[in-house]
DNA sequence: GCATTTTCACCTAGGTGTCAAGTT
DNA sequence: AACTTGACACCTAGGTGAAAATGC
């Protein structure tokens, strides 16, 4: 109602302003380049090993919690938690399906809800969207961990992983409490 | 488009209209009667104990799986397994009210899903809607079972009661499998 | 005396990395 | 040789009724 270009989200919505008020929120992720990496183990850096494979279209999850009001996305922290995984490119559960051994660039999209749409957002070209980039997010999709300092994060950081906690192994106290 | 009143659906659409094709689920539970009862132990039957308790208004749950398509409402089972009961009437997660020891009867509504509103149907009054009642469904509310039969049919039914099943009592082989 | 809440053991359901086995 | 998959132990998270504690 501002005028703003399709395609195009302006900032600048005031805290009054209700009419219309709704958003979705939605990830996707993007391949960095064309290439293929492996994991140098003894100088503990990635190295490029070759033309990237074909890539799967990139998928659009939608955040569950969509369509958010302004004032939510103003105090609440939106998190991508729920978000899944697979290199599986038949999958069917609405996971984001990636490569492995491929680099990719997490992206958020900001898109305003089209009342009738119900959120079944297929193509952001279709949509008033504005995308939010963090390069820091850059990462390099794997079945398995190439690197020790990776696999002690998520141990530490991600609760399901507790039971591998250094502080976890017991000191033979376990039996008749 | 068929010229029904408002507030009320007939029956006919056939599987190949599109256009507005999606409905809401929602569940109710009302009051029976104006009746509070208690359980007569030794001739296992409920007896009228005086008069109902203030009805908190009815709290509507729509199926999270809304909105659905006519052809899924044809095809598919539609569950409320999780619905959730509660006898607080200060609840703020979304569960249904009720006080405990009257009686209640549950009721389904097919509500024609408006654009726009996303599912937050707060009055049916203002929607175009058909109600459904199995009189089978009739219960009394309680926080404790009265009836052993009760227990029964739901421990056996319930996986997640799986415990107290009859067949899990060990017969004193749980040591060193 | 009866109804309700709290705590508990026992489940379901599913998210972790590990390790062994399979694949290319 | 490097990558991928599947079975597994170990967790989180939460749904059961039993029994004890509490409320009215």
């Amino acid at each position: 109602h501002h005028g703003h270009h399709a395609h195009q989200l302006g900032g600048g919505d005031t805290a009054g302003s209700a009419e219309g008020d709704r958003w979705a929120v939605l990830m996707d992720i993007v391949p960095v380049d064309q290439k293929r990496y492996r994991y140098a183990y003894h100088r503990s850096s990635w190295l490029v090993a070759g033309k990237a494979d074909p890539p799967a279209p990139p998928r659009l999850y939608l955040h569950p919690d969509a369509p958010f009001t302004s004032e939510q996305l103003r105090k609440q922290v939106v998190s991508f938690e729920k978000v899944k995984l697979t290199n599986n490119e038949m999958d069917k559960n609405g996971q984001i399906v990636l490569n492995s051994m491929h680099r990719y660039q997490p992206r958020i999209h900001l898109v305003r809800w089209r009342e009738g749409c119900g959120g079944n957002i297929t193509d952001l070209e279709a949509e008033e969207y504005k995308t939010f980039v963090f390069p820091e997010s850059v990462f390099t999709a794997v079945t398995a961990y190439q690197n020790q300092l990776i696999t002690k994060l998520k141990i530490d950081s991600n609760p399901f992983a507790k039971g591998f906690r250094d502080s976890s192994r017991l000191t033979d106290f376990d039996r008749d409490p």
